[in-house]
DNA sequence: GATGAATGAGTGTTCATTCAT
DNA sequence: GATGAATGAACACTCATTCAT
């Protein structure tokens, strides 16, 4: 028997688990007997945490989204920032996302076919959450004057998604960040800003 | 016994059916013999026209795929524009895919959280070929002096995946192509493009 | 692979296949996979005819209380008989039950009290038939001027349980019958018969 | 933490929870967890108090059989009486057994098909004693010559099921003793008492 | 070619019971 | 005594695929 753990250390613990399972196996074809082998935990352990199995799966990215968005934030609370400046450092931090500490291999294994689910989820849950800060991101340059643009939310959706796009462009991982970074001057020309590139 | 028919009329008839259940019960919930029951055709005659379920499932997608090519090749022929006019007119027929008469709903239901994968393997077949399409518009722009890019492939990436963000923006497909001409106005100073907007 | 059959051959097969295992395991100790073992049939047949493991219940149920009926109401179609020897025919059917050709051993097993939920759908799927028949005895009796009751629904219900209350006395099956030729001496005493007894 | 309670105390609760839950959710249906959940108490007590699940049921119908034991040995206690008045007396602390202070609602969930098991393990407890019982009162009406019957046992057996039967024959709880008052004129006749009905 | 009965490996989930604390 | 986390054997049911007719 698995030693006893009080809930929460136990639940991180399955979440961890289910993290690892899912990466090196794909979401699709990890079994709940999988996770629970990983856990070394016996399988109705399981069920005390999760009432379902795609219960873990949302518990993984939720765990993920968090970690961005602790990142994120952090990062756009800086103080006395151009917008123009705020959107290079929103798509730094974009690019270290394959890097950030306890998210490892995150970008890795989400790119592949097997991973689209919890891809899927992870841009469902978080993608709303980064229209929101770049949007903000726009109206701040809109009311400096440097950024140009009528429908601030639509600029931000068309932003964010050529950014990301850049994900799939076949840029090996190693050279995301300095991609994002060419690809951040494409935004700001986008939005009208006619400050030198950086 | 369903009628004789020649293979191509009995393969396309299949695909159909599994194009209109898709559509209703998502692809994850769609089951082969839910497919043969909407054609009118025993479970053994499906496998006589695809080796998997998964095989339908690209059928589909290819046959979304060669409607939606056969649209851009067109208007992508047209002799003596420039880069800027055509890559409002590939707005345009993007703006167009979710009308383009034989591929009806198509969109609608591309957009069900249900219905990712397919929606996932569309995107992957389709982007390649967009995105070839793209980089050969900016090239154009490029050699003649009204863009200003440097790595056109990049920049074809960016560009595309920004108009296809407007997919997700929560705009209502009637709107869709609206939106995409505001969005080709971005594209287009993204590129640098100095030219008055459409 | 089990021969192909008609579609009523196999579900016959089946029926037959679960009442033997009911009857050798109990109910509650008869998985799926024992039916279908003792069926000669893949796991997976079975759910091609039952939608359940309670829909088999009900089958074999069904099947026995069409042996009875049509042994009851055959026996009782018979003309020219006196309410009295109708009763005493009916006991006579219900002490045969247990030899009934095709439904071998039925009510043995069917008093273990691992068999109790079998024992009561038939019981509650058989007895509001046998009440009919047994009520219109009582009326014809009644009508003969043989008979002196004034309620023969009421009498239906309590000859019928004391004649059934017979089974549980713990006479053993194979005196059952003479068990229940003198129940019925009793029965015919409650119905206000004169008549000698039998 | 529950409070500490003497063993008696305890138990008592718990058999009561399972009782009331039993009663609500039908014995099949109810868990271990549903009754300590009901009892206030943790899971592992439970098996404090009772070896297996299987144990509690047997604890609520003991105490179910101890209540009306108890009612039914009091009215039998009295001298005096002649064997048909005892019988009729038997009828009426039988009708009077929905409503034996204590035990309230019980018949009324009894014939809840859910509860089938936990009917027929009071039954199968108590009938034996109630058997007793109603052969006791034959032999002396045997013996007193108001009673006709040669073998009293299988007599008892008849008239006390013919007696139950009158349970299910659809009469309202509330009417029972009424039509057991009725049914104990039938009994007699069977038992070839020759005394004018009540 | 067409049929549809048959297959059976695969897996999520349940729940009575145990036991370390 | 009491707790409640942990156990893990047990099982019903699914569904893509095959193949005898």
């Amino acid at each position: 028997m698995a030693s006893r753990r009080s809930r929460d250390v136990r639940y991180a613990e399955l979440v961890s688990a289910a993290a690892r399972t899912f990466a090196e196996q794909g979401v699709q074809h990890t079994l709940v007997s999988d996770i629970v082998k990983a856990a070394g935990v016996a399988q109705g352990t399981f069920y005390l945490y999760f009432k379902t199995k795609d219960d873990v799966l949302l518990a993984v990215v939720d765990r993920l989204v968090d970690a961005l968005q602790a990142s994120l934030t952090e990062a756009m609370q800086a103080e006395g920032l151009s917008a123009a400046a705020r959107l290079r450092m929103l798509c730094d931090v974009l690019g270290r996302l394959a890097t950030v500490p306890g998210t490892p291999a995150v970008v890795d294994f989400m790119h592949l076919q097997e991973n689209r689910p919890l891809h899927d989820r992870l841009v469902a849950t978080l993608a709303p959450r980064l229209v929101d800060l770049m949007e903000q991101v726009i109206r701040q340059g809109v009311a400096e004057g440097t950024f140009d643009v009528t429908d601030a939310r639509s600029a931000a959706w068309f932003v964010l998604s050529g950014l990301q796009g850049t994900e799939f462009s076949g840029t090996p991982i190693a050279e995301t960040p300095k991609a994002l970074r060419s690809a951040a001057d494409l935004a700001l020309r986008a939005l009208g800003y006619r400050g030198e590139p950086s």
